[in-house]
DNA sequence: ACCATATACCTAGCCATGCTATGTATATGG
DNA sequence: CCATATACATAGCATGGCTAGGTATATGGT
């Protein structure tokens, strides 16, 4: 069951990034992994950081290095591109075909013509 | 998209997988093919047959050849065990919990306390 | 001065699994 | 006799979450 669990979560990660970014605008990587441990998502760093780079160097993911006004140490903030937001449509989509595929197999309905 | 698309899919699958068998009792490989192409979920062949081995090996499902009164290739036959209805339960509570934390990210509820 | 802690980011390497491509076997129809 | 449909199987690739470790800056305690 844990590597289940660890398997299921491939692309859905991806998503819940994308949301959580655009609903705040902007957000870096340490305050990220705070608040999809509040959402019931606890990453590891190095799940999240690699994701992080690999969505940016995809172009989903624009970033921003913040050093100014700071104790302690500089932040990396990320911010949804035009790309980012076009495949985060495109995943919720699909995502939610997905899920309505599960649920139909939970409980079939009959074919409307 | 396409690379999301087939990263999504991991675990999802397994858990499509355990839910049609349940609800059908037994099923044979072609027929799976078939009828998750009907439920919108495409697999090739080289997807689901090593899938299915794999869950047999780990327990989760049985096997049984069938080979009378057939015209054409013998079928495998898969039906779920105990061991399968368990890691069907736990999934799908994961899998819901996954589907929950979406949706609230998509659309944030307050917290009632 | 020194060390622990909190904040903040990063990386190498492991491993599981969906996919591509290919191969095998049995029956039917032209 | 070959094409097609049915039916199962496997080798090898690519991807990404995880483990385990590392780096850097500031603060508070002794």
């Amino acid at each position: 069951m844990d590597n289940w669990k660890t398997q299921v979560k491939r692309g859905y990660l991806e998503l819940c990034l994308l949301l959580l970014i655009q609903r705040h605008g902007r957000l870096y990587g340490f305050d990220l992994l705070e608040k999809l441990k509040a959402q019931g998502l606890p990453l590891k760093e190095g799940t999240l950081y690699p994701l992080l780079s690999r969505m940016a160097e995809e172009g989903s993911l624009s970033t921003v290095w913040e050093t100014e006004n700071l104790a302690g140490h500089p932040r990396k903030f990320y911010s949804l591109t035009k790309a980012g937001q076009a495949s985060l449509s495109e995943m919720t989509v699909e995502f939610e075909r997905m899920v309505r595929a599960y649920q139909d197999l939970q409980s079939p309905k009959k074919k409307g013509k």
